[in-house]
DNA sequence: CAGATTAGTTAGCATAGCTAACTAAAGTGT
DNA sequence: ACACTTTAGTTAGCTATGCTAACTAATCTG
């Protein structure tokens, strides 16, 4: 066998691994999904602005780095925040630059997405155990440190 | 504090969870799609092709509801499946229904894809230490059940 | 066999991803 | 000072994916 990096973690167990992560996600999205298009904001504009409501105030191209989305995607995006009185845009030194940051409202469309997502999932805990609910803390921690590395 | 459901689980760290495991879950599949943008087939054709890879021949409405989405939505990601070559429709009793296989092409694609998705994944992985490795797989059932009672 | 139900498609709309090509502002070098 | 390059963002145009409404065709039911 050549060339196997993993220390005692099967090759064949990590595509088994990968494979459910991958679906897991795409599936996990699709029903909160429903739940979010209660708000009237696409998945992607929500994910944008809770990065203004929970990050704070900047600029176009640090939005899209934040979101790994090309300037152009993030231009869209924003200009729907905009049309929907979400997120404001105010002038910088650089007047190249925008300073985008999300208005009252926004914030306040974001809290009650947050709201509705929290509780579907809080239904669907309901048949973990305590101690299953504490390890998706931690899973959702661990998770967050592997797609940091990705 | 009146009509808190959850034994010893605080609706703060709830909501947290919640959201955070939301926005881990948008950023892996951002992470993956650009992985999975080299096959040249879609995130959700990539996701349907895997049910039927996986989990053999079935009509078109049950690839529906195991994706989760409408009919019309997977009658056009199948269509590009059968497009590419991918699957391939077969008769059936009901003529109605079709009996949608993938092809020994959309396998090859498939596996190929798994390929690069546990490659960026292993590199992902590599941070974590040995127990951290089990414990994700762990993780990932646990994530599956939920999902499931979502 | 008429009417209801079921399976899938078509049409039309919106969001979201991309690249290429553009404008405008700021920085750089001679 | 001024031409050139670089940087920030937008516009245009393509594809893929989601939806609902409305359709066709086949099957079931009374």
């Amino acid at each position: 066998m050549a060339n196997v990096k993993s220390k005692s973690f099967p090759e064949g167990k990590a595509f088994e691994t990968a494979d459910r992560l991958h679906s897991a996600a795409i599936h996990l999205l699709r029903r909160l999904r429903v739940r979010d298009r209660e708000s009237g904001v696409g998945p992607a504009q929500l994910s944008a602005l809770s990065v203004l409501v929970f990050g704070g105030p900047r600029s176009l191209g640090e939005l899209a780095e934040a979101e790994q989305v090309r300037p152009p995607t993030m231009s869209r995006i924003v200009a729907g925040l905009e049309r929907e009185g979400l997120v404001r845009r105010h002038a910088t030194d650089d007047r190249r630059r925008v300073r985008l940051e999300a208005s009252a409202k926004g914030i306040k469309i974001l809290q009650q997405g947050r709201k509705r997502r929290v509780e579907s999932l809080a239904k669907a805990l309901s048949s973990l155990s305590e101690k299953e609910h504490q390890q998706l803390g931690d899973f959702v921690e661990l998770l967050q440190q592997v797609i940091r590395n990705l």
